[in-house]
DNA sequence: CTTCGGTAATTCGCGGCACGAACTACGCAA
DNA sequence: TTGCGTAGTTCGTGCCGCGAATTACCGAAG
């Protein structure tokens, strides 16, 4: 369902908005809780063009949440880390973010939530690990 | 799933790709589909305001997709509709998007797919119309 | 009829977002 | 050393979204 979706975004949009975030911004944070990454590793994770990176990193930057770091072992390279103000602010828009959206499913009776949850894990998995190993079903 | 939602997002972006629109685009020449609105209309339904709606249409509009018509009752107001070459990408993208997200779900067995279309559609239903007859959950 | 508040849409200026092409600077191997 | 590949940046373009101000009209009240 589409429209399902489309809730997931409002929400995330809304949850974001209120941090003084926008949802690009906000998912950078949330990608760079677990550890910081280099540019391209970013743009990877994030499905944009190195270009586009770069002035998110830059806008992101000036607002005081993350911070290029040199990389030790290449000189070109840069790391892209949280600072102190972001790592707090990650971990409420986080929270938060995940708050609503486990709202979306509040009409539901817990056992049909958990049902939920694990179809649509399943997709993810499904979807998430392609290219290889695409054995009988002659994709592509 | 915050993750399935990406999943969704992307295949659809890929599709209005494809068709060259841009999501935006395709959302508004679906919206159009069942009938012309008012440029209000739009707004309400996409969730923009006013000033964001004339940017879009006028974008679409110079790629001959939707056009501008009187309203008969109004002559304030205006009438959005699908041009013939709209209506046709209209439909093509329209069934492009449905399959490639039908597509998503293709790993999962029937009797899954309907419980998981069966699911969404009461989070959809849970939430597209609050605001009334909210009695027993102090809502908000 | 005139006046006047509300409404439909547009215009303007701003900033975020994403892209590709061109460029810099470095790593690394031949 | 030469030269290819890679990490990031810069630049120019276009889409998108917003709020404030503006234009033009509707409709009701006086």
């Amino acid at each position: 369902m589409v429209r399902s979706t489309f809730l997931v975004n409002a929400a995330y949009a809304d949850a974001a908005r209120e941090h003084g975030l926008t949802p690009q911004q906000g998912q950078l944070l949330c990608v760079l809780m677990a550890q910081p990454y280099g540019m391209g590793e970013l743009g990877a994770m994030l499905g944009l063009a190195k270009s586009s990176m770069t002035g998110l990193v830059d806008r992101t930057e000036r607002n005081g949440l993350v911070r290029r770091e040199p990389d030790a072992r290449d000189t070109r390279a840069v790391r892209v880390a949280l600072t102190e103000e972001g790592g707090r602010l990650a971990d409420d828009f986080y929270a938060d973010a995940c708050r609503r959206i486990e709202n979306l499913a509040a009409g539901l009776p817990p056992a049909d939530k958990d049902a939920l949850a694990g179809l649509l894990g399943r997709v993810v998995a499904d979807n998430e690990a392609p290219e290889v190993f695409t054995e009988s079903t002659g994709g592509e």
